[in-house]
DNA sequence: TATTTCTCTTAATATACATTAAGTTTTCGT
DNA sequence: ACGAAAACTTAATGTATATTAAGAGAAATA
């Protein structure tokens, strides 16, 4: 079972000692998942937070006419979670689904929450994660106001260059906030000029 | 020196002890600002976590034209930071200023850190709102690219029911992504139909 | 390998919102 | 209370991006 990439990514930011490594090793749930799967649908209780180990997962919303909008992209070592529905129980507005096959570690809320009771560093270390994530949410909303979408794909291809190769197009248009039609329209008249 | 409204907020959260509470106290600093005033200039380093305690503060950031675009706003009783900045030590690129006269408890970024790891049920506390913060971001997000000008508005009132009585319209116009005289048109045209 | 199903492209038309500008009303600082 | 500054309104014009549609290319599944 590969949790090696999870007890990296916490040993970047504390030390966890054997038995407060065990313990969180023991509440580890794994799954496999083919691409276009499905781990949350709209309306569902998202009570896990999930952890990427191979593969690419994706959140989305969809509009009104049916259009989807990426929110995240969690490749390998990326947690993915509708927060909101997480912390407060309420039904999620987010898809989760693999965009390739995949592998994931979950832990359930209950286990999540006194996880980070009990070992106090795990709480540490996930309350550093928080407030990165927040700082890139908080620019990212200031980019999406204030950059055009021009610049936000150069932004996107600087900040994910790894994504940017194998990534469907449409998918990159759609996190971006723009359509595929426009962004297909866009790359090809700069290449020209 | 008003501490309360943030030892509230704090406790319905957790139980701090009261030498973890004197200990907390004792880095906590006290500010009063005019309206107007800028507590974080782009291109600082935002190296304290801001806490408001009365009046209402704001963060925004200004494009290649000029205009600004607010980020958030921070009425009694809110946390505002620029989160990129303070994690990373990067040069920050948003500006706070008090949109009222204000009053505001600040705690230095060593300080931060040191009751969270010399206080469990701080990190805790901490964790806590930044999962909140995180969800309300992730959804913004959504609603950005998901929703129209007028039903962002709408979700704002629904939101922000204190604020938007108080608020000029034009920040209210700059949260939701419009400019001024295009929220002016589509609240009065509203009303005419 | 064939066949279906996505993905990308191009182009015409459409639209939500921005920009500019000028006038009016409200608010603020002295 | 007064003058200056800021906020709001209206309207004409402009533009970035969406929508629709249809064909070509690529890739997934059987």
């Amino acid at each position: 079972m590969d949790q090696n990439l999870l007890l990296a990514g916490i040993a970047k930011y504390v030390n966890l000692d054997p038995e407060e490594q065990d313990y969180l090793i023991s509440v580890l749930h794994y799954k496999k998942i083919k691409r276009k799967q499905l781990i949350l649908e709209e309306g569902d209780i998202n009570n896990k937070v999930t952890f990427v180990t191979s593969g690419c997962l994706r959140s989305y919303a969809v509009d009104k006419n049916g259009t989807e909008h990426v929110l995240q992209f969690a490749p390998a070592g990326w947690w993915i979670t509708d927060m909101r529905s997480f912390t407060t129980g309420q039904p999620a507005r987010l898809n989760i689904d693999a965009i390739e096959d995949s592998e994931y570690i979950y832990i359930p809320k209950a286990d999540f929450e006194e996880l980070n009771t009990r070992i106090p560093k795990f709480e540490h270390y996930n309350r550093i994660i928080g407030q990165n994530a927040l700082a890139t949410y908080q620019h990212r909303q200031i980019d999406n106001v204030t950059l055009s979408a021009m610049e936000r794909y150069a932004n996107f291809c600087q900040l994910y260059p790894s994504l940017i190769k194998t990534l469907p197009q449409k998918l990159v248009a759609s996190y971006i906030g723009v359509t595929p039609e426009f962004l297909s329209k866009m790359l090809n008249t700069i290449i020209v000029k």
